[in-house]
DNA sequence: CACTTGACCTGTCCGC
DNA sequence: TGCGGACAGGTCAAGT
């Protein structure tokens, strides 16, 4: 799924459904997507309750009564869906995902006191779930490493530009997708980002100017603000945790818009390979 | 160090 | 209807 604008929308409604849940008992068979012991769940998640719902970047954490947290990477096609005790009947919005749970790509299901669970799903298993010490969150390798995210509020457009000078040599679009620059950036929002301050994705870091990177900057940021708004953009497999679609997608601008007119200009739309991904842009507005 | 490419998986879609 | 290949919201470990 996901990039920050959906990973802070499951954040938000995981907050609001399983804050001071008990957790009765968790099922995992597949070491790949929870490596954790029998005996750590027994340990540190058997009857502890859910203390708070955090998120850095793309990741997630959940602060449990032990002491311990459950630190969550979605990756491509990773959800975690939450289920009260009612099931929803036949027809409503929710029903086709979540009345089926679990299914053949549930990596993980956490039942709570109150029968309700939590499902983590990931068809193609590049997503984790960890259970550590929660004061050992700040160490794992990619807290160490990863950068400031874009809406943090003391993050300024002098930062911003500074961040990518250690990158001057590649694709301002490798550069946006690097977590270790500015984190929680991915495919849809580099290019929709890309598009707003008018930049070709193959552009050279080091042939950015200051004013492009402020414009960059300014859009990174309403692209962003607009795609939590909206719950993220549903492109395949994304959901919230309530088991519902993001409607992003229906405010891109270039993204999987190929084929079709740019908003601004009217130009077709093309799509190719940049940074080693699926690339939209305008080729009227965004010149290399 | 900085940079690029392939690997990790499963499912779906598109052309033959 | 089947088969092969390309592709999919992301990181890593390798290679140069």
């Amino acid at each position: 799924m996901p990039e920050l604008p959906e990973v802070e929308t499951v954040r938000r409604g995981l907050e609001s459904l399983i804050i001071g849940k008990v957790i009765r008992q968790t099922i995992h068979d597949t070491p790949k997507s929870f490596p954790n012991s029998p005996a750590d769940v027994e340990a540190f998640m058997h009857r502890a309750s859910i203390i708070a719902v955090r998120r850095r970047a793309k990741v997630l954490l959940i602060d449990l009564s032990t002491d311990y947290t459950l630190v969550i990477h979605l990756k491509m096609t990773g959800q975690l869906v939450y289920v009260g005790e009612t099931r929803f009947g036949a027809g409503h919005p929710n029903d086709s995902l979540v009345n089926q749970l679990p299914d053949k790509s549930t990596r993980v299901t956490i039942m709570f006191d109150d029968n309700s669970q939590l499902f983590f799903n990931d068809q193609r298993k590049f997503g984790w779930m960890k259970l550590i010490p929660t004061v050992e969150v700040p160490n794992i390798d990619f807290m160490k490493k990863v950068g400031p995210e874009p809406l943090e509020a003391d993050f300024t457009m002098k930062q911003f530009a500074e961040r990518f000078t250690r990158r001057a040599n590649t694709s301002i679009k490798a550069a946006l997708l690097d977590q270790s620059v500015v984190a929680g950036i991915g495919n849809i929002y580099a290019d929709e980002s890309l598009w707003g301050a008018k930049i070709h994705p193959k552009r050279l870091v080091k042939t950015i100017t200051k004013a492009e990177f402020d414009t960059l900057y300014t859009e990174l940021r309403m692209v962003m603000n607009l795609a939590i708004e909206k719950g993220g953009s549903s492109n395949h497999t994304y959901v919230d945790a309530e088991g519902k679609r993001g409607s992003y997608m229906d405010f891109a601008r270039v993204f999987r818009r190929e084929g079709l007119e740019c908003p601004r200009c009217h130009a077709t739309i093309i799509k190719f390979k940049a940074a080693g991904r699926g690339t939209h842009i305008c080729p009227h507005c965004q010149l290399l």
